[in-house]
DNA sequence: GGCGCAACCACGGTTACTTCA
DNA sequence: GTTGAAGTAACCGTGGTTGCG
Protein backbone atom coordinates (compact mmCIF):
# COMPACT_ATOMS: atom_id res chain seq x y z
CA UNK A 1 0.00 0.00 0.00
CA UNK A 2 0.97 3.83 -0.99
CA UNK A 3 0.16 6.50 1.19
CA UNK A 4 2.79 9.27 0.30
CA UNK A 5 3.28 12.18 2.98
CA UNK A 6 5.77 14.25 1.79
CA UNK A 7 7.35 17.26 3.42
CA UNK A 8 8.82 18.68 1.08
CA UNK A 9 8.56 19.51 -2.85
CA UNK A 10 5.66 17.08 -3.37
CA UNK A 11 3.60 19.27 -6.32
CA UNK A 12 0.62 19.10 -4.08
CA UNK A 13 0.24 16.37 -1.92
CA UNK A 14 -2.28 17.55 0.25
CA UNK A 15 -5.21 19.65 -0.75
CA UNK A 16 -6.19 20.95 2.68
CA UNK A 17 -3.24 23.40 2.12
CA UNK A 18 -4.96 25.64 -0.29
CA UNK A 19 -7.78 25.50 2.00
CA UNK A 20 -5.50 26.93 5.08
CA UNK A 21 -6.65 30.58 5.70
CA UNK A 22 -4.63 32.77 3.55
CA UNK A 23 -1.01 32.33 4.20
CA UNK A 24 0.28 34.35 1.52
CA UNK A 25 3.64 35.44 1.37
CA UNK A 26 2.54 39.04 -0.09
CA UNK A 27 -0.54 39.34 2.33
CA UNK A 28 1.00 38.94 5.81
CA UNK A 29 4.44 39.14 4.95
CA UNK A 30 4.46 35.22 6.09
CA UNK A 31 6.76 32.47 4.76
CA UNK A 32 7.17 29.36 6.50
CA UNK A 33 9.15 26.36 5.55
CA UNK A 34 9.51 22.77 7.25
CA UNK A 35 12.95 21.98 7.29
CA UNK A 36 14.25 19.00 8.64
CA UNK A 37 15.48 19.18 12.09
CA UNK A 38 16.08 22.82 12.38
CA UNK A 39 12.73 23.28 14.73
CA UNK A 40 14.81 20.96 17.25
CA UNK A 41 18.07 22.61 17.33
CA UNK A 42 19.09 21.74 20.98
CA UNK A 43 19.82 25.31 22.87
CA UNK A 44 23.62 24.17 22.94
CA UNK A 45 23.71 24.34 19.08
CA UNK A 46 22.25 28.23 19.62
CA UNK A 47 24.00 29.41 22.61
CA UNK A 48 27.17 28.43 20.99
CA UNK A 49 26.39 30.23 17.73
CA UNK A 50 25.20 33.36 20.01
CA UNK A 51 28.55 32.94 21.26
CA UNK A 52 30.78 32.70 18.25
CA UNK A 53 28.50 35.81 16.88
CA UNK A 54 29.54 37.20 19.91
CA UNK A 55 33.30 36.99 19.56
CA UNK A 56 33.49 37.54 16.23
CA UNK A 57 31.18 41.02 15.87
CA UNK A 58 32.51 41.09 11.77
CA UNK A 59 30.92 38.07 11.15
CA UNK A 60 27.30 38.89 12.19
CA UNK A 61 25.53 37.46 9.54
CA UNK A 62 26.83 33.99 9.60
CA UNK A 63 24.53 33.18 12.14
CA UNK A 64 21.21 33.77 10.00
CA UNK A 65 22.99 32.19 6.80
CA UNK A 66 23.64 29.46 8.21
CA UNK A 67 20.10 29.19 9.73
CA UNK A 68 18.45 25.85 8.24
CA UNK A 69 15.23 25.80 5.83
CA UNK A 70 12.98 26.26 9.03
CA UNK A 71 12.12 29.92 8.52
CA UNK A 72 8.43 31.69 9.83
CA UNK A 73 8.72 35.43 8.96
CA UNK A 74 5.27 36.94 10.32
CA UNK A 75 7.17 40.50 9.80
CA UNK A 76 5.18 42.96 8.17
CA UNK A 77 7.50 44.74 5.72
CA UNK A 78 8.63 42.03 3.43
CA UNK A 79 11.39 43.39 1.53
CA UNK A 80 14.62 43.33 2.15
CA UNK A 81 15.90 46.14 4.40
CA UNK A 82 18.39 47.11 2.48
CA UNK A 83 16.82 47.52 -0.81
CA UNK A 84 13.43 48.85 1.09
CA UNK A 85 14.73 51.96 2.54
CA UNK A 86 18.36 51.98 2.09
CA UNK A 87 19.38 55.50 3.07
CA UNK A 88 16.61 56.15 5.45
CA UNK A 89 16.68 53.23 8.54
CA UNK A 90 20.38 52.26 8.61
CA UNK A 91 20.84 49.23 11.30
CA UNK A 92 23.61 50.88 14.15
CA UNK A 93 26.15 47.96 13.41
CA UNK A 94 25.43 48.49 9.87
CA UNK A 95 26.34 52.02 10.02
CA UNK A 96 28.24 53.76 12.81
CA UNK A 97 27.51 56.85 12.59
CA UNK A 98 24.01 57.57 11.83
CA UNK A 99 23.51 59.96 14.43
CA UNK A 100 26.15 62.33 13.26
CA UNK A 101 24.30 62.76 10.05
CA UNK A 102 23.66 65.72 9.01
CA UNK A 103 20.51 67.58 9.43
CA UNK A 104 19.91 65.11 12.07
CA UNK A 105 18.42 67.96 14.83
CA UNK A 106 14.97 68.07 13.32
CA UNK A 107 12.45 65.87 11.17
CA UNK A 108 9.28 64.41 11.15
CA UNK A 109 11.00 61.69 13.86
CA UNK A 110 11.54 63.86 16.47
CA UNK A 111 10.41 62.90 20.00
CA UNK A 112 9.44 59.48 19.27
CA UNK A 113 10.91 57.93 21.75
CA UNK A 114 8.19 56.79 24.06
CA UNK A 115 10.47 56.45 27.11
CA UNK A 116 12.59 59.69 26.28
CA UNK A 117 13.77 59.95 30.03
CA UNK A 118 14.43 56.46 31.26
CA UNK A 119 15.18 57.45 34.71
CA UNK A 120 13.74 54.35 35.83
CA UNK A 121 16.44 52.29 35.21
CA UNK A 122 17.31 49.45 37.55
CA UNK A 123 20.19 49.43 39.40
CA UNK A 124 21.90 46.31 37.29
CA UNK A 125 20.68 48.33 34.47
CA UNK A 126 22.54 51.41 36.07
CA UNK A 127 25.46 49.33 35.94
CA UNK A 128 25.34 46.97 33.22
CA UNK A 129 23.88 49.63 30.72
CA UNK A 130 24.93 52.93 32.06
CA UNK A 131 26.73 53.66 28.82
CA UNK A 132 24.00 53.40 26.80
CA UNK A 133 21.76 55.16 28.96
CA UNK A 134 21.22 58.41 26.47
CA UNK A 135 20.45 61.57 27.96
CA UNK A 136 18.53 64.37 26.33
CA UNK A 137 21.21 66.09 25.35
CA UNK A 138 23.65 63.36 23.82
CA UNK A 139 24.35 63.06 20.83
CA UNK A 140 21.85 59.96 20.62
CA UNK A 141 18.81 62.29 21.17
CA UNK A 142 19.45 64.25 18.15
CA UNK A 143 18.97 60.98 16.30
CA UNK A 144 16.30 61.22 13.82
CA UNK A 145 14.79 58.78 11.67
CA UNK A 146 12.74 59.83 8.79
CA UNK A 147 9.68 57.79 9.39
CA UNK A 148 7.61 59.33 6.85
CA UNK A 149 7.82 56.46 4.82
CA UNK A 150 6.35 54.45 7.09
CA UNK A 151 3.80 56.00 8.46
CA UNK A 152 1.08 55.83 6.00
CA UNK A 153 0.90 59.65 6.15
CA UNK A 154 0.86 60.44 9.61
CA UNK A 155 0.96 64.00 10.28
CA UNK A 156 4.15 65.00 12.50
CA UNK A 157 1.00 66.16 14.69
CA UNK A 158 -0.19 62.76 15.48
CA UNK A 159 3.27 61.81 15.88
CA UNK A 160 3.93 64.68 18.83
CA UNK A 161 0.81 63.94 20.47
CA UNK A 162 1.72 60.42 20.69
CA UNK A 163 5.01 61.10 22.28
CA UNK A 164 3.05 63.49 24.64
CA UNK A 165 0.78 60.57 25.63
CA UNK A 166 3.89 58.11 26.43
CA UNK A 167 5.52 60.82 27.89
CA UNK A 168 2.68 62.00 30.64
CA UNK A 169 2.24 58.27 31.31
CA UNK A 170 5.72 57.97 31.78
CA UNK A 171 5.88 61.03 34.11
CA UNK A 172 2.73 59.44 35.53
CA UNK A 173 4.64 56.30 36.58
CA UNK A 174 7.84 58.05 37.82
CA UNK A 175 5.36 59.47 40.74
CA UNK A 176 4.32 55.90 41.23
CA UNK A 177 7.94 54.27 41.53
CA UNK A 178 5.88 51.00 42.90
CA UNK A 179 4.22 50.56 39.66
CA UNK A 180 5.70 48.27 36.93
CA UNK A 181 6.60 50.39 34.11
CA UNK A 182 4.99 49.44 30.59
CA UNK A 183 5.10 52.18 27.85
CA UNK A 184 3.73 51.11 24.76
CA UNK A 185 6.42 51.38 22.19
CA UNK A 186 5.84 53.88 19.27
CA UNK A 187 5.02 51.94 15.80
CA UNK A 188 7.75 53.43 14.14
CA UNK A 189 10.10 52.47 17.25
CA UNK A 190 8.48 48.56 16.56
CA UNK A 191 8.73 48.68 13.17
CA UNK A 192 12.57 49.15 13.45
CA UNK A 193 12.54 46.95 15.92
CA UNK A 194 11.60 44.40 13.07
CA UNK A 195 13.49 45.12 10.66
CA UNK A 196 16.31 44.46 13.00
CA UNK A 197 14.91 41.19 13.97
CA UNK A 198 14.55 40.36 10.05
CA UNK A 199 18.36 41.27 10.45
CA UNK A 200 19.04 39.02 13.57
CA UNK A 201 16.78 37.44 15.62
CA UNK A 202 18.89 37.54 18.64
CA UNK A 203 21.49 40.37 19.66
CA UNK A 204 24.92 41.04 20.67
CA UNK A 205 25.92 43.32 23.26
CA UNK A 206 27.19 45.96 20.75
CA UNK A 207 23.71 45.56 18.35
CA UNK A 208 21.69 45.50 21.63
CA UNK A 209 23.31 48.99 22.49
CA UNK A 210 23.19 50.43 19.36
CA UNK A 211 19.80 49.85 18.85
CA UNK A 212 18.75 50.94 22.28
CA UNK A 213 20.47 54.22 21.37
CA UNK A 214 18.83 54.58 18.23
CA UNK A 215 15.79 53.89 19.38
CA UNK A 216 16.15 56.27 22.54
CA UNK A 217 15.22 52.78 24.36
CA UNK A 218 17.00 50.85 27.29
CA UNK A 219 18.87 48.71 26.59
CA UNK A 220 17.00 46.42 28.72
CA UNK A 221 14.15 47.20 26.94
CA UNK A 222 15.32 46.21 22.98
CA UNK A 223 16.53 42.63 25.17
CA UNK A 224 13.16 42.09 26.12
CA UNK A 225 11.32 42.88 22.85
CA UNK A 226 13.59 40.64 21.43
CA UNK A 227 13.04 38.22 23.71
CA UNK A 228 9.09 38.87 23.54
CA UNK A 229 9.42 38.88 19.50
CA UNK A 230 11.28 35.17 19.42
CA UNK A 231 8.77 33.63 21.75
CA UNK A 232 6.28 35.39 19.07
CA UNK A 233 7.55 33.79 16.58
CA UNK A 234 7.94 30.05 18.15
CA UNK A 235 4.54 30.21 19.47
CA UNK A 236 3.55 30.87 15.53
CA UNK A 237 5.29 28.71 14.51
CA UNK A 238 4.09 26.23 16.08
CA UNK A 239 0.32 26.96 15.76
CA UNK A 240 1.43 26.29 12.12
CA UNK A 241 2.94 23.14 12.46
CA UNK A 242 -0.14 21.44 14.88
CA UNK A 243 -2.57 22.50 11.92
CA UNK A 244 -0.16 21.15 9.29
CA UNK A 245 -0.28 17.74 11.70
CA UNK A 246 -3.58 17.99 12.23
CA UNK A 247 -4.24 18.36 8.30
CA UNK A 248 -2.09 15.27 7.92
CA UNK A 249 -3.81 13.37 10.41
CA UNK A 250 -7.43 13.94 8.93
CA UNK A 251 -5.63 12.92 5.44
CA UNK A 252 -4.40 9.79 6.74
CA UNK A 253 -7.27 8.89 8.29
CA UNK A 254 -9.80 9.62 5.38
CA UNK A 255 -6.69 7.54 3.27
CA UNK A 256 -7.23 4.93 6.15
CA UNK A 257 -10.48 4.83 5.95
CA UNK A 258 -10.82 4.48 1.87
CA UNK A 259 -8.35 2.09 2.06
CA UNK A 260 -10.47 -0.23 4.56
CA UNK A 261 -13.29 0.18 2.39
CA UNK A 262 -11.18 -1.15 -0.66
CA UNK A 263 -10.52 -3.99 1.26
CA UNK A 264 -13.58 -5.24 1.97
CA UNK A 265 -14.80 -4.86 -1.46
CA UNK A 266 -12.16 -6.98 -2.23
CA UNK A 267 -13.08 -9.73 0.46
CA UNK A 268 -16.79 -9.63 -0.61
CA UNK A 269 -15.87 -10.32 -4.14
CA UNK A 270 -13.61 -12.86 -3.48
CA UNK A 271 -16.37 -14.89 -1.30
CA UNK A 272 -18.97 -14.37 -3.93
CA UNK A 273 -16.73 -15.20 -6.95
CA UNK A 274 -14.91 -18.15 -5.50
CA UNK A 275 -13.85 -19.62 -8.99
CA UNK A 276 -11.32 -17.75 -9.97
CA UNK A 277 -9.19 -19.43 -7.13
CA UNK A 278 -9.40 -22.91 -9.66
CA UNK A 279 -7.48 -20.94 -12.47
CA UNK A 280 -3.63 -20.83 -12.97
CA UNK A 281 -3.58 -17.83 -10.41
CA UNK A 282 -1.60 -15.18 -11.54
CA UNK A 283 -0.13 -13.11 -8.48
CA UNK A 284 -0.50 -9.18 -8.29
CA UNK A 285 1.79 -7.85 -5.40
CA UNK A 286 3.52 -5.20 -4.10
CA UNK A 287 6.06 -4.67 -2.44
CA UNK A 288 5.18 -1.95 0.45
CA UNK A 289 8.99 -0.60 0.97
CA UNK A 290 10.21 -0.13 -2.72
CA UNK A 291 6.68 -0.20 -4.61
CA UNK A 292 7.36 -2.48 -7.36
CA UNK A 293 4.59 -4.87 -8.37
CA UNK A 294 5.60 -8.36 -8.86
CA UNK A 295 3.52 -10.65 -11.74
CA UNK A 296 3.85 -13.97 -10.41
CA UNK A 297 2.23 -16.74 -12.48
CA UNK A 298 1.17 -19.78 -9.69
CA UNK A 299 0.38 -22.87 -10.28
CA UNK A 300 -1.72 -24.91 -8.31
CA UNK A 301 -2.32 -28.33 -8.06
CA UNK A 302 -3.55 -31.31 -5.26
CA UNK A 303 -6.45 -32.55 -4.76
CA UNK A 304 -6.64 -32.58 -0.91
CA UNK A 305 -6.54 -29.52 -0.72
CA UNK A 306 -2.82 -29.01 -0.59
CA UNK A 307 -1.39 -26.60 -2.99
CA UNK A 308 2.37 -26.65 -4.11
CA UNK A 309 2.56 -22.88 -5.29
CA UNK A 310 5.55 -23.10 -8.24
CA UNK A 311 6.79 -19.58 -9.44
CA UNK A 312 6.88 -19.71 -13.08
CA UNK A 313 7.60 -16.10 -13.72
CA UNK A 314 8.33 -12.92 -11.66
CA UNK A 315 8.82 -9.76 -12.94
CA UNK A 316 8.91 -6.20 -11.38
CA UNK A 317 7.59 -3.09 -12.45
CA UNK A 318 8.04 0.45 -11.31
CA UNK A 319 5.05 2.06 -9.97
CA UNK A 320 3.44 5.06 -9.32
CA UNK A 321 -0.02 6.51 -8.40
CA UNK A 322 -1.49 5.92 -11.28
CA UNK A 323 0.13 2.26 -11.62
CA UNK A 324 -0.73 1.59 -8.51
CA UNK A 325 -4.80 2.31 -9.38
CA UNK A 326 -3.97 -0.34 -12.21
CA UNK A 327 -2.67 -2.24 -9.90
CA UNK A 328 -5.74 -1.91 -7.54
CA UNK A 329 -7.67 -2.70 -10.40
CA UNK A 330 -6.18 -5.74 -11.52
CA UNK A 331 -5.83 -7.07 -8.00
CA UNK A 332 -9.31 -6.86 -7.78
CA UNK A 333 -10.19 -8.82 -10.74
CA UNK A 334 -7.33 -11.61 -10.29
CA UNK A 335 -7.71 -11.86 -6.55
CA UNK A 336 -5.04 -13.33 -5.39
CA UNK A 337 -3.98 -13.33 -1.79
CA UNK A 338 -0.85 -12.46 -0.69
CA UNK A 339 1.11 -14.67 -1.62
CA UNK A 340 4.54 -16.05 0.20
CA UNK A 341 6.31 -14.58 -3.08
CA UNK A 342 5.79 -11.58 -1.62
CA UNK A 343 8.11 -12.37 1.34
CA UNK A 344 10.70 -13.68 -0.93
CA UNK A 345 10.39 -10.34 -2.51
CA UNK A 346 10.32 -8.16 0.09
CA UNK A 347 13.66 -9.79 1.29
CA UNK A 348 14.97 -8.31 -1.86
CA UNK A 349 13.04 -5.11 -1.49
CA UNK A 350 17.07 -3.29 -0.13
CA UNK A 351 18.27 -4.29 -3.93
CA UNK A 352 15.25 -2.95 -5.70
CA UNK A 353 15.97 -0.24 -3.98
CA UNK A 354 19.74 0.35 -4.59
CA UNK A 355 18.66 -0.54 -8.14
CA UNK A 356 16.26 2.41 -8.37
C1' DG B 1 42.05 18.43 35.03
C1' DG B 2 38.23 18.87 38.29
C1' DC B 3 35.43 21.75 41.24
C1' DG B 4 32.84 25.66 42.97
C1' DC B 5 31.27 30.10 42.13
C1' DA B 6 29.63 34.19 39.84
C1' DA B 7 28.15 36.46 35.78
C1' DC B 8 25.71 36.37 31.69
C1' DC B 9 22.28 34.99 28.43
C1' DA B 10 18.21 32.75 26.32
C1' DC B 11 13.99 30.78 27.08
C1' DG B 12 9.36 29.48 28.97
C1' DG B 13 5.85 30.97 31.69
C1' DT B 14 3.42 34.52 33.83
C1' DT B 15 1.71 39.09 35.05
C1' DA B 16 0.11 43.62 34.26
C1' DC B 17 -1.19 46.89 31.25
C1' DT B 18 -3.15 48.82 26.77
C1' DT B 19 -6.06 48.74 22.90
C1' DC B 20 -10.06 47.69 20.46
C1' DA B 21 -14.44 45.82 19.13
C1' DG C 1 -19.42 53.76 29.81
C1' DT C 2 -18.45 48.82 30.44
C1' DT C 3 -16.52 44.55 29.32
C1' DG C 4 -13.97 40.80 27.48
C1' DA C 5 -10.49 39.36 24.26
C1' DA C 6 -6.19 40.05 22.16
C1' DG C 7 -1.69 41.98 22.06
C1' DT C 8 2.46 42.95 24.34
C1' DA C 9 5.98 45.04 27.59
C1' DA C 10 7.98 43.59 31.64
C1' DC C 11 9.18 40.32 35.11
C1' DC C 12 10.63 35.85 37.21
C1' DG C 13 12.63 31.34 37.50
C1' DT C 14 15.51 28.04 35.31
C1' DG C 15 19.10 25.94 32.74
C1' DG C 16 23.27 26.29 30.01
C1' DT C 17 27.75 28.37 29.12
C1' DT C 18 31.91 30.75 30.21
C1' DG C 19 35.59 32.67 32.87
C1' DC C 20 38.13 32.77 37.07
C1' DG C 21 40.31 31.28 41.31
Amino acid sequence: MELALSLGDAPKPFTFLDKTPKFSNKDLGFCMGLGTSSGSRSSDEKTRETRESEEDDGDERRRVSSDPPLQLDLLPFTPVLRTHQPSQLRFPWLTDNLASEPGSSDGPGRGLDVNRFPTVATAAEETDDGAALSSPNSTVSSFQMDFCVRNGGRSKRDLDVETERASSRASDDEENGSTRKKLRLSKEQSAFLEESFKEHSTLNPKQKLALAKQLNLRPRQVEVWFQNRRARTKLKQTEVDCEYLKRCCETLTEENRRLQKELQELRALKTSQPFYMQLPATTLTMCPSCERVATTTTTTSGTNGNANNTTSTSTTTNTNNTTNSAAMSLAKARLYPFSSQVQAHMQQAPAHQAAS
